[in-house]
DNA sequence: GCGAGTTGTCGAAGCGCTTCGATGACGGGC
DNA sequence: GCCCGTCATCGAAGCGCTTCGACAACTCGC
């Protein structure tokens, strides 16, 4: 742990002149700068983080709180950590995690010791209590999803109800005039925010474009996942020509088993579109066409929205809502039509 | 944020009877005490974390380095993280996170600027980079999972050898001569460290009993879970009597259907044990018996060490391993007999 | 009743960094 | 050739806390 104190007097200079070099905020000439940057790389020198935060007014961490709900859904949820940790890091910030209770009491303790210059809000609920926290502390926060009550805050999310109305589009371009959509089971569109809005989207659409539209909300149970088997079927034997889901990875997966049973192949009797719900359908047996999460999109802009914040800058208060992008896989095709 | 010179206005005393008061560091008169208490509490009063970093020598701080790998299990992955979280809050310390490439950039970083007392690595790989680093770096540092090459590293697991070697007396004690043993697909048995753990004590309690025991490996594929279905039925047909599985909880849940489809009933006429992997086997149809994975027991060790370290105390470079549980959930029972 | 502890409190010295204002060296315009 | 503006660098003042040593004010034991 080199200091620079150590830095300064190999480079023959005074600590000032290293502080300015190395972070850039005075010009300093090209032949001290270089020996600077040498004694500093020798050393392995890094400034002190405490003494860092202590001098300068920034702690170089964001904390991130996520309450890891039960019925969190650990890949998405890891997913998103992940990319908030990645884009923070473009910054040279770090990520401080908040978990469970910890979430609010977290929030509190960690604006009060000025331990993060900011919050970043994963996993929100409609009714999530640290949206009350964030009004109250002094501390840039944003929040990845968007709450029931969401006034004076910033809030990033994907746009789940274009993502929705994206792919009615696209299946009614091609034709198909009867769509089934096969969405989480019942309880979510309770506790998560956005699988109504994909179901609204969704609905709205159909019906603007005057397509006729079933929904199925198949109960979550064993590995046979005998209610999304039923409702594919159900759906299917009803005329529906394209299914739209919005479910986890296995019912997907379960989902395309059971239309191979029936013996429909995707695309050509059958179009299969995943909407707003896992990140790489490529994987499918077949490949299915899906507008896709992508936490990457929706953090890194929450990153960059909360650095604005921490540099003073002007972040009005809005739900920030992420154009969502359609990527084809070959299971979309015209009603009893060839794969497109 | 309110800092130690106003409380210790607010209270009539100075800053360093505040500091000794709130850490206890030095006799303060019960009165003065609670005025400071008072004081402190009214104004939310929270040291700094930056100068207290500074001054004092700690941070507060535990890094926690996980590599996100692609065939990192999620759910998994989530509960240590958790888990480490909670026991390091128990400690009043934070997790800070450092992910993917970060895992060794981060160590070093964190290392040299002095942003965490300790580092806590997570999801170990049998060869994994972090070990020379962690030898190299001045940080107390504590695996949670164990390498093949840990000389000179303090390491923290639960003892699967055990695990397994308690699953299988179990059953030989019941009378059992011919065990079936349902493993991970077998790239698991290269990039983790510790399914061939489990594997080896199972074999060889298996053999010191004994026992005939039939390893099956079964590919991970599509949602049928075709291999798994296939391993239950020719183990059950070949002979065995009881199921040793140690895999993911999908491939657990598709056993148990494969039995119910086959007609054998656990554990009148099958015994099943799940060893080392799900962590609530008793939300299955039937509940199972097991000798769970308990996130909290290593994380809450691992930290308790890291924390001797950092407060100076000799620690053993040494592999600490965890007494495995047996968890009865009535899925077993003597061979051809009633339940247990 | 006096020296030797004890106890409770205080002032001040850093911890390692950033940043402000000052200073000296130099160059250009007139 | 003088004045002023620029540029590169430096010294020193904090940032808010912990901790060391000092020191009154007491308490005892003899």
């Amino acid at each position: 742990m080199a200091k620079i104190h150590e830095v300064a007097q190999a480079a023959g200079v005074s600590i000032s002149t290293v502080s300015y070099a190395l972070s850039g905020k005075r010009s300093i000439s090209p032949d001290t700068r270089r020996r600077i940057e040498e004694a500093a790389r020798e050393l392995d020198y890094r400034p002190n983080a405490g003494a860092r935060m202590l001098a300068g007014r920034r702690t170089q961490i964001f904390a991130l709180t996520e309450p890891f709900r039960a019925d969190t859904h650990a890949p998405a949820h890891m997913a998103f950590v992940l990319a908030t940790s990645i884009a923070a890091r473009r910054y040279e910030y770090d990520i401080l995690l908040l978990t469970e209770e910890e979430a609010s009491a977290g929030m509190r303790r960690v604006a009060s010791s000025g331990l993060a210059d900011g919050v970043l809000v994963l996993d929100v609920a409609p009714d999530d209590e640290r949206v009350d926290l964030a009004r109250r502390i002094a501390l840039p926060t944003v929040f990845i999803g968007v709450p029931d009550d969401h006034e004076g805050l910033v809030c990033v999310d994907l746009d789940f109800e274009a993502a929705a109305a994206l792919a009615v589009d696209r299946l009614a371009d091609l034709g198909h005039r009867s769509i089934g959509f096969v969405g989480h089971p019942p309880t979510a569109y309770e506790k998560s925010n956005f699988p109504p809005r994909v179901r609204r989207g969704l609905e709205a659409r159909a019906a603007e474009r005057g397509l006729d539209c079933t929904t199925v909300l198949p109960e979550s149970d064993g590995p046979r996942r005998a209610p999304v088997r039923e409702a594919v079927r159900d759906l299917v034997e009803a005329g529906a020509t394209a299914l739209v889901l919005h479910c986890d990875d296995t019912s997907h997966a379960v989902a395309l088993d059971e239309l191979a049973t029936l013996g429909r192949r995707v695309p050509e009797e059958v179009s299969v579109v995943s909407v707003g719900a896992t990140f790489d359908t490529s994987a499918f047996h077949p490949p299915i066409d899906s507008v896709p999460l992508v936490p990457s999109a929706s953090c890194e802009l929450a990153v960059e929205l909360a650095m604005r914040m921490v540099d003073g800058g002007e972040v009005p208060a809005a739900v920030h809502l992420i154009a969502p992008e359609y990527r084809a896989h070959g299971s979309t095709a015209p009603p009893g039509g060839a794969s497109d």
